[in-house]
DNA sequence: GACTCAGGACCCCTTACGTCA
DNA sequence: GGTGACGTAAGGGGTCCTGAG
């Protein structure tokens, strides 16, 4: 695997193709698919279907097209015939295999999957540094390993959110429960204090108790559903 | 020291491609 | 084989921070 990006860029075989500016590349359907022939062809068998899409609609492999092309007019020349007969080439094969892989866009393999998620339990964020060692330990670019790091810690964030959202959404659901038992209750103490006479009627406070053993009501000879409601002049131990 | 500006890092949203049911 | 859902690499815009002038 000698070709790396960076040697491709070297190769000058995408300054021939047109595009001066990344502005011809912001569709990365209208273009790309010329930038990827060009490239196939300075890589082994091996090599295309390992690195050859690496090279897709890449920004900064594009401004580095760019720059070869605006900084190297002459050579640019000097290599126009040989990329009309790679173009050429190209033509003649874009039916068969070298087509179908040239449409692929990048996938990291299970390996460097594996160690970019190994990296990524130990620090979800890296410097410079750092990204520049584990993108020459997976034969990748920099770029590719900051954008695996920033979508990875997007899928972090997201599922986070959702636990979040899972939670808040059972705390929810036990606050309405816990809610309608509150009504409910309310509900029969008012039905309660109705129906005594007038002359026996105290503070709710003072003649409702809640059993801390057992949540029930007791006072005033109800027996009610729970939560029981506890007054001053009752021994919360004996109400059960 | 305050200000401006460029560059880098990051986040968020979006797009487009590959895979799978 | 066609299709929609889903996962994911990558693009682009915006914000924030930092160092230089």
């Amino acid at each position: 695997m000698g070709n790396t990006c960076d040697d491709i860029y070297g190769t000058g075989l995408t300054l021939g193709l047109g595009f001066s500016s990344t502005a011809n590349l912001k569709s990365r359907k209208q273009a790309p698919a010329a930038i990827r022939f060009d490239l196939s062809l300075s890589l082994t068998s091996d090599q295309k279907t390992e690195n050859k899409v690496n090279i897709s609609s890449n920004k900064d492999q594009l401004s580095a097209a760019s720059s070869y092309s605006n900084g190297s007019v002459k050579r640019e020349r000097d290599i126009g015939s040989e990329v009309t007969q790679v173009e050429r080439v190209i033509s003649s094969r874009v039916s068969d295999y070298d087509y179908d892989n040239a449409r692929k866009k990048l996938r990291l393999t299970k390996v460097q999957s594996a160690l970019l998620e190994e990296s990524f339990k130990q620090q979800s964020t890296l410097n410079p540094k750092q990204k520049q060692h584990l993108a020459r330990k997976l034969n990748v670019r920099p770029r590719q390993v900051e954008v695996w790091f920033q979508n990875r810690r997007a899928r972090t964030k997201l599922k986070q959110t959702e636990v979040d959202c899972e939670f808040l959404k059972r705390c929810c659901e036990t606050l309405t429960d816990e809610n309608r038992k509150l009504y409910k209750e309310l509900q029969e103490l008012k039905a309660l204090k109705i129906a005594q006479p007038l002359y026996m009627q105290l503070p709710a406070a003072a003649t409702l108790t809640v059993c801390p053993s057992c949540e029930r009501v007791t006072g005033a000879g109800q027996n009610s559903s729970k939560p029981h409601l506890y007054g001053p002049f009752t021994n919360p131990s004996a109400a059960c």
